[in-house]
DNA sequence: ACCCAGGTGGCCC
DNA sequence: GGGCCACATGGG
């Protein structure tokens, strides 16, 4: 079994299964993948009730939506002005280009929606395979900054940065090509880093052990790959 | 009063 | 390609 597998088994033993992305519907993962950037997602779930509750959770309500009252409603989730603009200009696309349909524009490969969603402002590489995966049911690995961070506190050689596309790359390599495993796996990723790793190393408590270090019950960092 | 949060884009070199 | 910066609310 890789490293990468192990590491799963063991952050799912310890957690549980983590049922992402929170989310009804995959408009609602697409708007909460714009709205959590650099955010707590408690700040975005307040942004989303806002929305659901001005009956503004749709993709043509917002891409017409009064920028000032969208602002409003986003506000709780920071960066509102930006977000706003961002939010509503996702939305034109998807209306304008799309009719809205989310089926048919998660309908075809992977590489031409991702190319599509990073030439959208405001959507860059971990905003856009969060929606692949999640709202996509998409075979890509959401990397973030837990992510990075993870796998910079564990001796993994075949990591060849902390870059988003080598960390990428390493968990592509090294699990099976499962979507429950992907989606699973960075939802515990982030679960490990919230309760774990958040205002300090919380190594007394991580499952894996002194800042990851010699995790796994004491296996070997020399067969790590 | 700090520090951080499930990033991104713009600008500079 | 990398390094800095602005963006903003809310919780520990």
């Amino acid at each position: 079994m890789s490293t990468a597998m192990q590491i799963y088994n063991t952050l799912l033993e310890h957690f549980g299964r983590q049922h992402w992305w929170p989310a009804d519907t995959r408009f609602e993962v697409i708007v909460g993948a714009i709205l959590t950037q650099q955010t707590s997602w408690r700040n975005v779930e307040k942004a989303i009730d806002n929305l659901k509750e001005a009956g503004m959770l749709d993709t043509g309500a917002i891409a017409d939506a009064d920028l000032d009252h969208l602002e409003e409603l986003i506000r709780p989730s920071g960066y509102f002005k930006q977000k706003s603009i961002r939010l509503k200009g996702v939305c034109q696309h998807l209306k304008d280009e799309w009719a809205a349909d989310l089926d048919e524009f998660f309908n075809r490969g992977l590489d031409d929606i991702r190319t599509e969603l990073l030439s959208l402002h405001g959507i860059g590489k971990e905003t856009a395979d969060s929606i692949l995966n999640y709202a996509g049911d998409k075979m890509i690995f959401v990397v973030d900054a837990y992510t990075v961070r993870l796998s910079s506190r564990l001796p993994i050689k075949a990591i060849e940065s902390a870059k988003y596309d080598d960390v990428q790359d390493f968990f592509h390599s090294n699990l099976p090509q499962d979507l429950y495993v992907y989606q699973e796996f960075h939802a515990l990723i982030v679960k490990l880093c919230v309760d774990c790793c958040r205002s300090g190393p919380r190594c007394d408590i991580c499952p894996l052990k002194t800042a990851c270090s010699f995790f796994l019950g004491g296996l070997d960092p020399a067969q790590l790959s």
